[in-house]
DNA sequence: TGATTATGGTTGCACATGCCAACCATACGA
DNA sequence: TCGTATGGTTGGCATGTGCAACCATAATCA
């Protein structure tokens, strides 16, 4: 389908500032990814799962029980992967696998209590460090930071799936 | 040395929107770490390089001529990963790896011309793209963007190392 | 000086992740 | 009912990761 575009795609010598101000953005967005990964490394591998399954299990959670694909589309990992995370939390008992009643090809996925403790337990930690953190900030940009990150994030994600 | 904070290390009692603001914040962050991971997956992968091999080549051109070891601190990474991401760009022709003249055990870590050549693709080709995202963005969130995401990261960082 | 210790790198191991492709079972549509 | 589409699993192969063991060179100290 033909969609139509407002903006037209590329027009950077129209706004002189456009390519700076991007290489500013994409350095720092750059560099809160790589320090944001090693602290999330850091901070749930010690809780016996890995990043990915962690983020997994709160998929399961947040979205209720849902089936392996739509758990790959939403983590964007082939299902195959999906598949081996899926196994290794079911494996730990994090997970339950059951068959969706309603297609019997699917699997609905759900957390058990162990699972949402687990996800309890790590979420606690994990924000009470963000709170420290935070609690440095200057007021405005404390204020300021979630509309933005989620601005960010949403218009990234649009872009992607167009 | 004994670091002075400014700030007492806990009482989130004396704040209670602080604990909903971390959540708030920890949840748009990990989104946008998320998108940012897989967008990072879809634009360099394809350029030859992995993601870790495209931060560890930026390393080496932005810190100048460097030991194995330093690059392993500031990719937060064990030296083997980090002998192993340089082996495998010197492999490609990206990254020469030297004695260190003035210690015969350490390395000296170089950009080829190659390796230059192909951080400026990559980078010319992402920075082009998120100029294409920023344009979509409120003037307010535009603005405020390298501010904000640098204060949080410099935070993270000060915060990882104490 | 000679022995001990520290540091920089590499390698083996085990495992998680990643993608592709092949495969099976079920569902759906012509 | 037969072909096709969809949901999942598995195998293969590559990369990435940390840990531990190991080697070579420095640095330190008796």
């Amino acid at each position: 389908m033909p969609t139509i575009r407002c903006t037209p795609p590329s027009d950077p010598a129209r706004d002189p500032g456009l390519l700076a101000d991007a290489r500013t953005l994409h350095r720092a967005v750059t560099r809160l990814v790589q320090v944001w990964e090693s602290r999330d490394r850091d901070r749930i591998c010690c809780h016996d799962v890995s990043i990915r399954q962690c983020r997994a299990l709160e998929a399961v959670m947040d979205l209720g029980p849902l089936s392996l694909q739509v758990l790959a589309d939403h983590l964007q990992v082939d299902k195959s992967t999906a598949s081996r995370v899926v196994a290794a939390l079911t494996d730990k008992g994090y997970l339950a696998r059951e068959r969706d009643p309603s297609d019997g090809r699917a699997l609905l996925l759900r957390a058990t209590p162990e699972g949402v403790a687990l996800r309890r337990r790590i979420e606690d930690e994990v924000v009470s460090q963000e709170a420290e953190l935070i609690r440095d900030l200057p007021e405005s940009v404390r204020r300021a930071l979630p509309g933005v990150l989620d601005g960010l994030a949403a218009a990234a994600a649009a872009r992607e799936s167009a």
